[in-house]
DNA sequence: TATTTAGTCTATAAAATCCATATACATTAT
DNA sequence: ATAATGTATATGGATTTTATAGACTAAATA
């Protein structure tokens, strides 16, 4: 399951994306818009904004600005960054490799096998979606 | 992540696949091949009895067997029943659903979409791939 | 320069979930 | 009868996830 706090950094990036090249938005309006606490908000932004993704500006009239073009935005860097692995098991992750504990021989195990492709597959819907995407979306759903 | 309940129920049904028209294993024996703690063992075969997958024979003598045939189990399946959700979406599950909490629009929502597909893309591989398919890859492997 | 606004950082609390084990009970073979 | 084995439920501990608190820093501006 994703987990909320990945979810809540897609919003966030949804509500700035949605401001790209404009002016900077505060938490508090990003936490209401979203519906996100915003004490919980705050740890998010502050790890994005460490990772390079978001550019922000203390004191009155501050807030959080996105530093990528929201095109260049996929999902696997979001989830990378806030929830960890893709993969669903950890002997066929990319980025979060370790061995499961109770394997005999990863070579040979069947379940690793069959995991590998559902990394594959998320891994090409995950990284084909960009927030851009994402906003597009909402708009043309919004409006009819 | 696929939790450990899942990786060993799989384990189990290929331990007992192995053996499928053959006679019945007790649950100590396949506790100890598949290196699975033996009371935890005991609940996922339990489960997987209550569903119809095994048959089981108390008393000396006794254990489990699988009734169904190891080319008709599939991953989805087995995932379904130990683990719950195929999807990375409660909004987006075809057995589990229910609507995220801090959801204003399902029908908006661009991360519901996204994640739509990557549901999607996972039931296929998860469909395509048989507890068969598991023991054959690993005795193929195994054989090198 | 005092005040207000707003982000930073670290610690900790609260809740949920997962993993494992314990224990008492039921059934069957011999 | 007795031993072997599955059935069923309860419970404890660990880990992870989600959320909150509070003290601090920086910028704007009156």
């Amino acid at each position: 399951m994703l987990s909320k706090k990945t979810k809540y950094a897609i919003r966030a990036l949804i509500a700035l994306g949605d401001n790209f090249g404009k002016e900077s938005i505060n938490i508090s309006t990003i936490a209401e818009q979203q519906r996100i606490p915003k004490k919980f908000l705050e740890q998010i932004l502050l790890e994005m904004r460490n990772a390079g993704f978001l550019y922000s500006k203390k004191g009155a009239g501050g807030g959080y600005s996105l530093l990528k073009d929201p095109k260049e935005i996929n999902l696997v860097q979001v989830i990378r960054l806030t929830g960890g692995p893709i993969s669903q098991l950890p002997c066929v992750s990319l980025n979060f490799y370790h061995k499961c504990e109770e394997c005999r021989d990863e070579e040979t195990c069947g379940i690793r096998d069959a995991f590998l492709n559902v990394r594959d597959a998320t891994l090409k819907v995950l990284s084909e979606t960009s927030i851009a995407d994402l906003i597009e979306k909402e708009r043309n759903t919004a409006s009819q």
